[in-house]
DNA sequence: AATGCACTCAACCGCCCAGGC
DNA sequence: TGCCTGGGCGGTTGAGTGCAT
């Protein structure tokens, strides 16, 4: 009963990874590029089933990923979204650029679940994340000052989104140069030797990036789109024009969230985006329908300014106190 | 210095979904 | 249409580490 495993558990290797392995991995992914998984240990000879391999790569060794402490700003972003897409991680992390859904994940159970309770039981304030952290928050600004940033920031949206969609880019947009972090290991020690090793490899990769293996470049793409155009900018070193874009929608919606311009009366403001949190998450993906998905978040953003002073009227859709509405 | 406890986070597990046949 | 497979995702585990006693 129950599917087979996806690769032969006989002789697989578990456990923590050796720079050996890693290395060969990323050379492997170097040549190929990602995807593919099932052929990855065969080709490289690793003892590793393939979905430890992917995750290896996804999780840590993938160029563009940052490590280590999370910002104010990238803790706030957690919590906010937390509470708008519940234990959706993926969908996060699409929100933040260069964290991966695992490490959000961690740090969200180690972290802010204690903060937030600690926060919770000390003011006394409602129990879903979303109304404590406004509230921690809140007071800074006045609502005037929140609609006009509100303002500016569908701004910013719609102009992502006009970018996205326009085929011809202007080349003065913001780039996302990889070159500060694709590697970045929290903890120095003798991993640190070929830790370098593996960044030189990248580096060198980046530069000179060859050209995916035809035969899985649709999976090479579907890969690196997936994790929501937040990484993938980074790994050729010149960000495709679509991955310029979801960065720039990515910064617009991460200003967008930015609640701590939020003062409590506007915590509905988590209700009428929540419909539309779950349509950028799809968005995340755009290589999946892509036009049509863009077609609803146009609509969105078109529509919203029309709709300026009707900014309820996303907000049928009620977040459970624990925002886990999916 | 030794021991036990708490914490962190990389990695694994199992389920689900989409696409191909 | 149903089965199979690859890949994605969220939950959980456990080795490693730091700190208190």
């Amino acid at each position: 009963m129950g599917r087979p495993p996806c690769c032969d558990k006989a002789g697989m290797k578990k456990g923590s990874w050796t720079p050996e392995e890693d290395i060969a991995l990323v050379s492997y992914i170097q040549e190929h590029g990602p995807g593919n998984w099932k052929a990855v240990p065969t080709n490289t000879g690793l003892f590793r089933c393939s979905k430890s391999c992917r995750l290896r790569w996804t999780n840590y060794l993938r160029p563009g990923i940052k490590r280590g402490n999370f910002t104010e700003h990238e803790e706030k972003m957690i919590i906010h979204l937390q509470a708008l897409l519940g234990n959706r991680w993926a969908a996060i992390a699409s929100y933040l650029p260069q964290r991966t859904d695992n490490d959000i994940k961690n740090y969200w159970n180690t972290h802010l679940k204690k903060k937030l309770k600690k926060l919770q039981d000390r003011e006394g304030y409602s129990r879903d994340g979303l109304s404590s952290a406004a509230a921690a928050s809140s007071h800074q600004i006045s609502r005037g000052q929140w609609e006009r940033r509100l303002q500016t920031d569908i701004h910013m949206a719609k102009q992502a989104l006009s970018d996205a969609l326009s085929p011809e880019k202007p080349s003065g947009l913001v780039e996302l140069k990889p070159s500060n972090g694709y590697i970045s290991y929290a903890k120095p020690g003798s991993y640190a030797s070929s830790t370098e090793n593996i960044a030189k490899l990248l580096k060198g990769w980046m530069r000179n990036p060859s050209k995916p293996a035809s035969t899985n470049s649709a999976a090479t793409q579907q890969s690196f789109d997936n994790k929501g155009g937040n990484d993938s900018a980074s790994i050729e070193g010149t960000p495709r024009q679509e991955d310029k874009s979801s960065m720039e929608m990515s910064e617009a919606f991460e200003s967008l969230l930015m609640f701590e311009s939020l003062d409590s009366s506007n915590s509905d403001f988590s209700q009428s985006m929540s419909p539309d949190a779950s349509l950028f998450e799809d968005e995340s993906k755009p290589d999946r329908n892509a036009q049509g998905k863009l077609s609803l978040l146009e609509k969105w953003l078109f529509d919203e300014g029309s709709n300026q002073g009707k900014d309820h009227h996303l907000s049928h859709i009620m977040i459970d106190e624990n925002a886990n509405f999916f």
